[in-house]
DNA sequence: TATGAATGAGCTTTCATTCAT
DNA sequence: AATGAATGAAAGCTCATTCAT
């Protein structure tokens, strides 16, 4: 086995012990016990229990960051396709790895303010991104009038949950079906009431 | 001071440090020191860190359960005032104290498993109630067609992500605009585009 | 006991583990151990190792700088008491606490970088006194011609190699004498030959 | 390159490092870094850490143990010049190689409780010859009565304390300046007062 | 002969909790 | 009821040494 592999056993041992224990419950010698090493070995290959971790939520923001495609509007008949394909993207990134999913909705959360400085850095990226999107789409009539950032806002929020709730729940919808529910929420909300 | 207000004075001080540091950073130290208390009368009150913090947390639930009313879809004239006023108590709830937002949002999520699960059952709570007055909705036309589940958990990301973004940034949205534009995505959402 | 009680009960044993093994081979268990107090115990009264380890050496420096007088070089008949008065104080100190003489001549030594400075700091100032004083005895025709620093650095470790031997070894010879030798040395050397 | 050299290779190298980091500071890798060998092939020439050290010190002790010649005190009148040319060449082999120097008079001493016997007893053995000219010496009248044993102790320090200085600080004197202080010192003291 | 990946004993330090006063 | 000194389990990390290649 050589440096990569036996790194990378080591990283997805250590994804496995995360999202099974969260960060502080997660000992060093879990993660060497799984990844089938000795204690020392762990430190040949990463600096310190943290930088681990780090990494492995780097390594999701990275995934997910290129899952994330911008929205071209110019054709306004072929934008629903992109939003969608963003949609399905996404949510297939985060559904084919749960592990890291759990690992970046929940154990991330509240690590420490360093940490969540970092997350909300990200959250705060991919929110800017989507804004200045809905902002385009409202100059060009397909986003309804309001505040883009809230906007943005609230559709991180529910997408987050909807996947944390799937993948700690170990609930099992086909994707398709996940992607048009959101859709659909994004695009008509559901209370069908006059205020 | 009584017991009462000396349990009181430990508990509130306890909930500004959890706020401030994080679970596994704020030290029983911190506690005692903000309260003015020695630590061993810390304990006279308290079982322990782990029971402190559940009790700061299971407050939380239950002043934002008592928030939560019933909508009546009887009359269908009243629901959306009923709805809107929902999101207001809940909002409020959750905005004039945002030591334990932040607590509830972030430190208590990922602690540990035992944890998490009890996170999962409030919420689950919750989205149950949520789901079964959407599933009324349903019946009685003023909800979308649509998986009623999936609508309550994206509602409570949704909000729980705004309510989040507002506390942790200190941002500063008039709790009236804040219930206006939940109301306004959950009622059209805001994509205007044929799929 | 007392909180000064117990700290000064910590800080004489570890002298003797540190006088015993030197700084490396003493352990805090060690310490600990010999103290009769809990591992946490000895985290509650001193910051680390290092500064234990310090605040003993600190002590001894204090203690010797105490010890040494100015010399009034006005009165040339009263230079010689008073020189002979500052062996005698200084070879006291230094023998009647053999362990801080052996942490000090031993273990202190070679460390690491930033206490070798410390150490060299203080024999440099104990160095420039002299050279001060050799310098003055120079200008009053009480002090042989020559480098007034080399004789000073010679001086103190003649002084420092027989405290040390005596010490390790365990040698038991009166301060008196030991206090004529060293003046004898001093005054006249022992080489008694033509160059 | 053969073993020979390979093994001097590694030798001086850590030589260089000792001298530098000091003996704990002083890591293996560190060692094998500087000598440009990989870290197993270290334990191919050195038993372990310890004996590499052993090795340099002891090989200090020889080539000072070469620099010492017996005085002879046959001829009185060649005796000055003899215990000069000793002088010298212990002067010579200890400022030629400054890094050997730092690590016996700094890193060797207080490493744990065998290695300063080990120093001790070389010292002893330094003392020993030197004490037993003395004694010849003072029965040819060519030096001081006294205690012969004080005497050479005093001398030891004196020299080794200078040495250290010299070595530590980066001094630049003219060796022969220092030959003829240290003998001045030893013929004559510094001290003009009367006891 | 040389390598360097792997080992694991052993260390310092932290901190929630206890309990004698 | 209140104190705070004492506890010690438990954890992260280091690094000299080994050994399969």
């Amino acid at each position: 086995m050589n440096k990569t592999e036996r790194r990378q056993q080591i990283l997805s041992n250590a994804r496995d012990v995360f999202a099974k224990r969260g960060y502080h419950a997660a000992k060093i010698d879990d993660i060497v016990a799984a990844a089938g090493v000795a204690r020392g070995t762990f430190y040949l290959y990463f600096e310190d229990k943290r930088a681990i971790f780090e990494e492995i939520v780097d390594g999701t923001f990275a995934r997910l960051g290129t899952a994330i495609m911008r929205v071209d509007t110019e054709d306004p008949s072929r934008v629903a396709s992109q939003i969608e394909e963003n949609i399905r993207r996404i949510v297939h990134a985060l559904l084919e790895d749960p592990a890291t999913t759990k690992i970046l909705l929940s154990d991330a959360v509240g690590l420490d303010p360093a940490f969540d400085r970092k997350l909300l850095f990200f959250y705060e990226e991919v929110g800017k991104l989507l804004e200045a999107s809905l902002v385009d789409g409202q100059e060009r009539g397909i986003v309804a009038a309001g505040d883009a950032r809230v906007y943005a806002i609230m559709t991180l929020g529910a997408v987050k949950e909807l996947m944390y709730q799937l993948v700690m729940r170990g609930l099992d919808y086909p994707e398709e079906r996940i992607v048009a529910e959101i859709f659909q929420f994004l695009a008509a909300g559901y209370l069908r009431v006059a205020r």
